[in-house]
RNA sequence: CUGCCCGUAGCUCAACUGGAUAGAGCAACGGCCUUCUAAGCCGUAGGUUAGGGGUUCGAUUCCCUUCGGGCAGGCCA
């Protein structure tokens, strides 16, 4: 397959407005609204029409004429204004279900390949992860799987924090515990060792002291501060990986690209920025000043790139991965998966790599932003006495969750069963819950909403594949090279979802926006709940069941694979 | 003060380059199990899309404005 349906009817529809003397007018193909508006509708002509000066109606009934979907539509209509609604013949969906069938890829077309980075979870190594990286951890990994899945290269950076002065005083407390005999032990609780390690910076002057040696000892190439700052780099990330097999994200330490890689770039970038004279002087510090930005007073607001005391800043250091990601990875797109609140910082950091000339305009730079996660009382998620929330300690309690819901349900399945089941459950509804809303807005973190099995949630979703896999499983003997018919109207919408997968999957990877995705997943989930009420499989006979068998056969490959491109693990039995 | 994001049913959320009667789930009410998993399906009710103005054949969507909430704004990230 070439196209997606909605890529193959607007082509068909413009080649229509071109004929009818409308060159280069858009056809405006999308899903009807409603079934009486057929499956499909373009609304193109109301537009071309008025740019013409023409009647609508009547350039509509031209398009209609020149429109060629032999094969592809059973009915064309005119209706309201202008509006060419458009219903696709059973026999060309029948096809179009025989061919994702027999597709590894279920029919998606695969894209001109592109080579994408996508920057996401990027923890502070300091720290132990926690709810805030949440989001950009499960976003970024469901973004990198659909591209990668439509045919692109991604090359997921996992930008992590492991240099600046907190380090110094970590290394200078590992030493401490070490001496104590205990530092294995004091490292099983990341924040806990921070915690005792900022007190310690706070209330001892010669640890003190000690700690911002250390720094300057790091910075310096000391190797054994090097060697005690690996360490603890490889404690922390030890961590990190146990949350993100937890999570079933698939970074790994070849994806850790951290901000002390780009060391030795930072003072090249600022000669480079004042060679270029981007950068000047103010206050002392290295800035470079962008059109558009303004500060409090109505100034120009510079972008500090090296502080007054010759220190650099993260800005200098994503200036040096914006070069690096360009010239050594030769990137065509890059995805910053960051928080909603650095918008402005991306803008600043973008306008200054495109004026260096180290993102040329054939590359994309994109922010994709989120918002924070809050709790059920709409403020921001913690604990009960306050606290951030560890993202392990948010993790074990969705699988405990998970688990007591699934012993209420089904007490009579194995412990082990259950246990298997509340793990996908669990883990699932997290990051269901937060994959299937805008990202652009904050969102409101509750149990109770994310592991009911109605709606929008990944309940749901899991039962309904169980239900395809469960059907298709128990059918035993049946022919699975049978001609699909589709002739109740379920079994035409449930085609009709189905055909629609490569589509949505265009518009995440184009928008950015995995909860297009999980639309269109409850979509399908949906049609097929009422596909199997309405239409009996097992007790139905012939070429009937092997036709209904093979629409579920899809259903339960689609929703897995979709699903898995969420990541999201789907259960055979629930 | 400046900029960005948000404001949709009582609650949580949708609405695909502006499209037809703004859709789901929860909560409320009413139906459907000797029938493939009822963890489901069907139906009823619920809206001045924060307010006002503008552009348009058509606005939740674009522009202006007011209100309300969040965030950011030179040496943290």
């Amino acid at each position: 397959m070439k196209q997606t349906l909605i890529e193959l009817l607007d082509e068909r529809v413009r080649a229509a407005l071109d004929a009818a003397g409308c060159e280069g007018a858009p056809a405006v193909v999308q899903v009807s609204g409603r079934p009486e508006f057929g499956d499909y509708q373009a609304n193109g002509v109301m537009g071309a029409a008025k740019a013409r000066k023409m009647n609508p109606r009547q350039l509509a009934t031209q398009v209609v004429e020149k429109l060629d979907l032999v094969g592809i539509a059973g009915k064309v209509e005119i209706a309201g204004p202008g509006f060419i609604n458009i219903t696709l013949d059973d026999v060309f969906l029948a096809q179009q279900m025989d061919a994702a069938l027999n597709d590894e890829r279920l029919g998606v077309p695969a894209v001109e390949a592109k080579r994408v980075v996508v920057d996401y979870s990027s923890p502070n190594l300091a720290k132990e992860m926690h709810v805030g990286h949440l989001r950009s951890t499960i976003i970024g990994d469901a973004l990198a799987r659909v591209l990668r899945f439509l045919g692109h290269t991604v090359i997921a950076q996992n930008h992590v924090g492991d240099w600046g002065t907190q380090f110094g005083m970590l290394t200078a407390y590992l030493i401490e515990a070490e001496q104590g005999g205990d530092a294995t032990v004091a490292l099983t609780d990341l924040e806990d060792f921070y915690r005792r390690a900022k007190q310690r910076f706070d209330e001892d002057e010669a640890f003190a002291t000690r700690a911002r040696e250390y720094v300057v000892k790091l910075q310096g190439g000391d190797p054994e501060v090097n060697a005690l700052w690996r360490k603890f780099l490889d404690v922390s990330l030890h961590h990190c990986e146990a949350v993100y097999e937890k999570l079933g994200v698939g970074l790994t330490r070849e994806d850790v690209m951290g901000e002390s890689a780009y060391n030795d770039d930072l003072a090249p970038v600022v000669e480079d920025l004042r060679a270029k004279g981007l950068a000047v002087e103010s206050d002392d510090a290295i800035v470079v000043y962008v059109d558009g930005f303004v500060n409090r007073e109505g100034d120009p607001l510079g972008y500090i790139v090296q502080k007054k005391d010759g220190g650099f800043l993260y800005s200098t250091t994503d200036l040096a991965a914006v070069r690096y990601r360009v010239s050594k990875l030769h990137i065509d797109r890059s995805l910053y998966v960051v928080d909603a609140r650095q918008g402005q910082h991306f803008q600043q950091m973008f306008a200054v790599s495109r004026k260096a000339g180290y993102a040329p305009d054939s590359v994309q730079l994109e922010h994709v932003g989120f918002g924070v996660m809050l709790g059920e009382d709409n403020k921001p998620f913690k604990t009960r006495s306050g606290g951030t929330v560890k993202l392990a300690d948010l993790l074990a309690e969705a699988e405990e969750r998970a688990y007591a819901l699934v012993s209420e349900k089904n007490p009579d399945l194995p412990e082990a069963e259950r246990r298997a089941i509340a793990q996908a459950v669990g883990i699932g509804a997290v990051k269901y819950a937060d994959l299937s809303k805008n990202r652009n807005s904050d969102y409101v973190f509750s149990w109770d909403t994310m592991l009911a099995f109605e709606g929008n949630t990944a309940p749901y979703m899991l039962y309904a594949y169980t239900r395809a896999a469960g059907v298709r499983r128990k059918a035993e003997d049946w022919n699975p090279k049978a001609a699909i018919s589709l002739t109740e109207p379920a079994e035409h919408q449930l085609a009709l979802a189905l055909s629609r997968f490569a589509d949505a999957l265009q518009a995440v990877s184009r928008e950015t926006m995995p909860h297009f995705l999980c639309g269109y997943l409850y979509e399908l989930a949906t049609q097929f709940m009422r596909f199997y009420e309405a239409c009996p499989v097992l007790k139905s006979e012939g070429d009937v069941r092997a036709s209904r068998l093979r629409l579920c056969e899809l259903t339960a490959r689609t929703l897995k694979t979709g699903l898995g491109l969420l990541g999201i693990q789907t259960l055979e039995q629930m």
